[in-house]
RNA sequence: GGCCCCGUAGUUCAAUGGAUAGAACAAGAGUUUCCUAAACUUUAGAUGCAAGUUCGAUUCUUGCCGGGGCUACCA
């Protein structure tokens, strides 16, 4: 039984004796730093129950618990908040209670099984800046999921078809002479990339001459005869011409290549991947099977419908008169197959942006209606656009921030700062880059997990990011910084805790490490790294208060020294898992 | 037009309906004979506006003002 369990038992039993009442629930918080106490207890939620004065009865209540419960030694009442002051015993017994910090929080993976699906690039273009905010949140979504018990399966789904990359794959032909990443050097996203913008260029040309013969804006654009012939294309690729599929399969390896270089360095994985030159015909007879069962209804014109206007939202196509798919028919495909081909999951997390929030409201609702049983447990993992102070970030205009030049970036602002300081010369050159490797993505990856998905982020290169207050290497640095500590300690054995007597600090810093289980927890159920994060740092915070006014190694007795030593340990292992389930490395020395 | 998201110090972020709205950066003032100063201590500074619900509202409701998005037989 916990000792928020025991409380609430005691707490009801007091209300009953002294007031004859039966309170229903008892609301705790943590006591805030001005005021003397560890746990409080609000009352003011019990004035339902019981009529009269709250300073009054928070007294009452308290005298009661002193009397009842041992770990409470003594209380303080301000206005309707009964704070509480826990006994050293209390905490001391907590810490002994964990035999082992590094799995401390983590919950074992049970059978429960769900599916991340993040990431999700066309494969005409490197990885930007966007990417990298959807990479990162769904990754530690997984994490955080697994450390909280579930089983997870990461996967991504790969746009590899369409007119967008026959677009690069004309240009390439048009005017690439035959340029390849082993000839060329260059990364093979990039590569392929450099053919996207040359299009977008190329075509812009062909318009603009076309307006200047008279014709409307429109019609130049619907004419050109690149966009002519990229169509053409596509149908090409749909009819299996051999050419097209050839050329479409070595560009599209090239892009693979080069996207598993970038994932390599942000240090992300997959379980599986589906590509929708494989999936952008399933999802047909699903409709077929909801048009019998009436989910769905057919058009005079033959185009299939999906009616959600009770649910408070629109009609929705699903099937075109001509009877081909859309977006919508392939996602509902594709989550039914995904369900084939992975039997134990039960539930689905999509990390898409924002402005797809519509489209996936209808796809779950559509999904319910065809009642499916899983479909209750379909999340979208909705986050906001990654702006630049230019504005908008635009591909086909090269205004975007490239993952792989901005992860260089930090490593370089992360090595300039190592070096002024000068802490690690003893380094050799590949510890040292591995090092700036871990700081410069610490540094990104904790400026993006931290703040809450919903909203955008204005990300300004030219000022990067920093390094100190709430940042990733400064938490890095609290870490190798106690490593240091455990190093010139020693081996440490255990000696009993009975004679140390409690400082403020270390009540503190206990009281947070106590906090890593439910916050884990509550950041699965939120699909929330900013909970992490700033717990983190939290801890961090407090143990830098800590380390500033109490000495580790040099305490009074042994057993202080012992307990402090253990503590610190303690600390930097909850650290690392915390910011091992965000998906940032913490080096040992920096 | 309809629907959705966001508006908190100069800036970037916090705050299960709870106490005097927390941090960090930038600005000012301090702290290193001592375990890594990428640190610590300290001063000043904010809830877009207006109502409502409540013992209590940054949080919930409504209206307005600002920013963004969605509203394709595109993906």
């Amino acid at each position: 039984m916990t000792l928020q369990e025991t409380l609430t038992t005691h707490i009801k039993q007091a209300i009953a004796s002294l007031y004859g009442a039966s309170l229903e629930t008892v609301e705790f918080q943590a006591t805030r730093k001005d005021f003397e106490g560890d746990i409080t207890v609000v009352v003011f939620p019990m004035l339902r129950v019981v009529k009269g004065n709250p300073v009054q009865i928070g007294e009452s209540i308290g005298t009661y618990l002193v009397e009842h419960v041992t770990e409470v030694t003594r209380f303080n009442v301000v206005k309707g908040f009964l704070n509480l002051v826990l006994s050293d015993a209390y905490f001391l017994s907590f810490f002994e209670s964990v035999t082992d910090f590094s799995s401390f929080g983590i919950v074992p993976e049970g059978k429960d099984a769900m599916m991340v699906e993040f990431a999700s690039p066309n494969t005409n273009k490197p990885l930007h800046l966007g990417h990298i905010r959807n990479v990162l949140l769904g990754y530690s979504v997984a994490r955080i999921l697994n450390a909280a018990g579930k089983k997870v399966y990461k996967t991504q789904i790969i746009n590899d078809r369409g007119i967008h990359i026959c677009k690069s794959m004309l240009a390439w032909k048009l005017y690439g002479n035959g340029e390849t990443p082993q000839g060329s050097g260059l990364k093979g996203d990039k590569l392929v990339g450099n053919y996207y913008v040359k299009f977008d260029q190329e075509y812009k040309k062909e318009v603009a001459a076309l307006i200047q013969d008279g014709k409307t804006e429109a019609e130049a654009k619907a004419e050109a005869p690149l966009l002519l012939e990229a169509q053409k294309m596509l149908q090409q690729w749909e009819a299996g011409d051999p050419e097209t599929v050839e050329l479409w399969k070595m560009m599209n390896g090239w892009v693979y290549e080069g996207f598993e270089k970038t994932y390599e360095a942000i240090g992300v994985d997959f379980d599986s991947y589906y590509y929708e030159s494989n999936t952008y015909l399933l999802g047909k007879d699903n409709i077929m099977e909801g048009l019998e069962t009436g989910v769905f209804y057919r058009k005079d014109d033959g185009s299939v419908w999906c009616d959600l206007t009770e649910d408070g939202l629109d009609e929705k196509i699903v099937l075109r008169s001509d009877g081909t798919a859309v977006y919508m028919t392939q996602d509902i495909g594709t989550a039914i197959q995904r369900v084939k081909d992975q039997p134990d999951i039960n539930g689905m997390i999509y990390t898409v942006g924002n402005e797809q929030d519509y489209h996936f409201k209808v796809l779950f609702l559509i999904l319910k209606k065809l009642g499916f049983n899983w479909a209750d447990n379909l999340h979208h993992l909705s986050y906001g656009m990654v702006d630049l102070p230019s504005g908008k970030m635009k591909s086909r205009e090269g205004t975007v921030v490239d993952a792989d030049d901005l992860i260089a970036e930090m490593s370089a602002t992360a090595r300039t700062i190592s070096e002024e300081l000068g802490k690690i010369d003893d380094f050799n050159e590949q510890e040292k880059e591995q090092l700036y490797h871990t700081i410069g993505l610490g540094a990104l990856k904790y400026y993006i997990l931290k703040v809450d998905p919903k909203k955008r982020i204005l990300f300004d290169p030219a000022e990067s990011v920093d390094f100190q207050g709430n940042t990733g290497p400064f938490i890095q640095y609290t870490y190798a910084r106690i490593m240091s500590i455990l190093r010139k300690a020693g081996n440490v054995e255990k000696l009993p805790l009975e004679s140390v007597a409690l400082h403020t600090k270390e009540r503190e810093l206990l009281k947070q490490l106590q906090l890593f289980p439910e916050t884990i927890q509550t950041a699965a159920e939120n699909y929330s790294p900013a909970l992490i994060a700033n717990y983190t740092y939290d801890l961090v915070k407090e143990f830098n208060s800590f380390y500033q006014n109490v000495t580790i190694l040099g305490a009074e007795n042994d057993s202080e020294k012992n307990f402090r030593v253990r503590l610190s340990a303690a600390v930097a292992a909850v650290i690392k898992t915390a910011f091992g389930v965000l998906g940032i490395q913490v080096p040992d020395r920096m």
